[in-house]
This record gives structure tokens, sequence and C-alpha cells, in this order.
DNA sequence: CCTAGATACTTAACATCATAATCATCTGCT
DNA sequence: AGCAGATGATTATGATGTTAAGTATCTAGG
């Protein structure tokens, strides 16, 4: 055994911190990054990434919505989506127009080449769910999805708390729940 | 309301697809979403990124390793880790030496730098799971560990089962948990 | 030996994300 | 009206993730 790993466990046992797979963070990371591994490959093989299969979901479950709208839907930053959006408006999946009471707003509404992609898709993509439900057993997702709601709740509320309780020191509030320079893992 | 809306109305009726709301990947990447933003405060703070922050605990967690073995631990790639520690090796957080019966890999240690850095964010980060703890309950953290880690089971199960099946048509095997062109969200 | 293939890691190229700055438009106040 | 500030969206910039190609080293078979 090396000196580093002598030093290195013994500063584990010292540090007053948890061990590395009890990390929230990475056990959602984790297991996000294995779901997506099932289903990546069929939104791949129809040339569909995963941010645009997100706003078409959004379009068909909401109906047309503004670009902030879509963006708050899809969990996609406005950027990104002004640069996913003429992409999808070329290849007709999605159409937009300008609102006629505010110019600034545009409209962004599902086109029949996209729902007919989500139709096409939609099958394989409830397989899947399907394949989850019987090795993972329905009981189990339908519990995983409310303790993910739940801790979104909590963490809401923690996140509240934080910002009234430092609302003395700094005037501006935490803006809104978004992340850091590069990218998301 | 617009056509568009009733047609996206319609749609959604006629589609075998569950609601978004109702998305794995949706609501795994919104839970972590949630999480990070009471953690990246802390870790900007100590000019620390999330990835960094990661490199920095498996090693104090495991000891010393090799970049191959860390980038499996903190779920990094390999050319993130890279760009990644030469920067932290300058920050003198850790340290690298090459490993004298084989040339091509290198050992990465935690330097005391890193250490006390780490010492110095654990409180933190263990209030920030403390109130976690006290809101959404003790009980219901571990039993979502305990969740995830066990869809994560089952996903590996398919994922095994799907390169079996599919054993006859393609002679490579489905390699590795990992994603495509892109960030992560 | 010594060459072919495998392995550990790095570099390069590209796509995406995140923040900030910018542009256009709208709203409220005087 | 007319201007200041707010708001919707895009553009610009920098950082990161991913894939593929490249480099160095190791291992195995002839």
């Amino acid at each position: 055994m090396s000196a580093e790993d002598t030093d290195a466990k013994l500063a584990r046992k010292a540090l007053p911190m948890r061990a590395f797979s009890e990390s929230l963070p990475m056990a959602l990371l984790r297991t996000r990054e294995a779901v997506m591994c099932l289903f990546r490959p069929g939104l791949r093989s129809r040339g569909v990434t995963e941010q645009q299969w997100r706003i078409l979901r959004a379009l068909a479950h909401s109906g047309s919505m503004e670009v902030t709208a879509l963006a708050e839907a899809t969990f996609l930053l406005g950027p990104s989506l002004s640069r996913i959006l003429p992409d999808m408006e070329k290849r007709q999946l999605v159409s937009r127009r300008q609102v006629d009471s505010d110019l600034r707003r545009s409209m962004v509404s599902l086109e029949p080449k996209g729902l007919r992609l989500i139709a096409l898709h939609a099958p394989d993509s409830e397989q899947i769910y399907a394949q989850i439900a019987k090795r993972f057993g329905v009981e189990q997702v339908t519990q995983l999805f409310t303790l993910l709601h739940e801790l979104q709740d909590s963490l809401e509320e923690i996140s509240r708390q934080h910002a009234k309780s430092s609302q003395r020191t700094s005037r501006k509030p935490p803006a809104r729940a978004r992340a850091r320079p590069g990218g998301s893992r």
C-alpha cells in the first residue's frame, strides 16, 4: 500500500463527509444516464436529439407555446432554443409565428411532420417503459416519481428559506434555479 | 383557443404516449438540477467546479487512482480529465506520477491543498444534506437512494438482455453506458 | 527478436450548455 | 408624447462533454 493510499484513507476517516456513493447528485446523474442509454438509440435512429425530442413532447402535450414557456417546459435555456428551433423549423418539425399583440414574442407550434415523428417513436418509448415496469416494478416506478417530486418540493422550500434569510445582506433574489458555466455533468 | 392548440390536444389524446411530466429522464434531470442549485454556490465560492469537486471526493474516498479508474469513479470521460487534471495540478490540488511498471499509466493523488479544500467545504455540504434530511425526511432520502440503485440495476439487466438478443445481428457488445454528442442536458 | 494488436492516455474537432451582452419591443410614469 | 426601465428573444463568448484520431507503451504470436 502506497503512502498516498494511506493518507487518503486516514483523510477519509477524519473528514466529516459522507461516502462518495451517497452523493445525491451523483446518484441522480448515474441513474439518468442509465435510463437515457435505453432511450438514446431509438431517438438517434430517427435523427432526433434528446433536446429536440423534449421540445416535440412538450408541444404535443401542451400545444403551441411561446419560447419562454417552452424553455420552462423542456428545461432548456433560451439560447439553446434559439439555436435548436431554427433547425427544427427547417426540418418542418415545428413552426413559428410572431404574436400580433406583442412583437417580441413568438409562438412555437408542432407541425404535422413533428407529430408524425412523435407517433413513430412513441411506441418504442412506451415499450422501454414497459420493460422498466416489468423489471423494476410498477409500484417502484410510481414510488420513485413520487419521491423525486417531493424532493423537488423540499428543495424549493429550502431555496426559498435561503433567499429569505439572505435578504438582509443582498437585495437580489437568487434569481432562478439554474447552473454554472460548463456542461451538465 | 387557436387551431394549433386544438390540434395538439387532439394529438395528445390520440398518441400512445405518457404525460411529459411522467418522463423519467426529465424527472431525474430536474431533481438533480434542483439539488445542485443548493450545492453549487458553496463550490463556486471556493473556486471549484462540480467536476473538480467530484475528482477531489473520489480521491479522498478511494485514495490515489489511475486516470481510467478516476474517470469511472467520477463519471467523467477520459478527455475531460485530460483537460481538468492539468489545471488541478497547477493549483496543487492533486499530483500525478507515472507508474513505474507501466509507463502508459499515471497515478493521480490528492495533495494537501486538495485535502484542505475538502475539509473546508465538507461542513457546508453536510449541512445541506442535513437540511434535506430535515425537510424531506431521513427515511425518504435512504429510500430514494435505494430506489435509484435498484433502478440502475434493473436498467443494466435490460441492457444486457438487449445485448444478448442483438448478438445475432451485430457482433459488437453495446460497449458501455455513455452518451451522445453534445452536453448532458 | 519483431511485428500486430491491445491498452492508457492525450489531442483535435465539433456540438451543446451557461452567462452575459445586445437588440427590439412593450409598459409605466411624468 | 416621451423617456426609463422591464421583458422576450437572439447573439457572443467561454467552458465542458463526446467522438474520433493520434501517440506511446505494453503484450502475444510467429
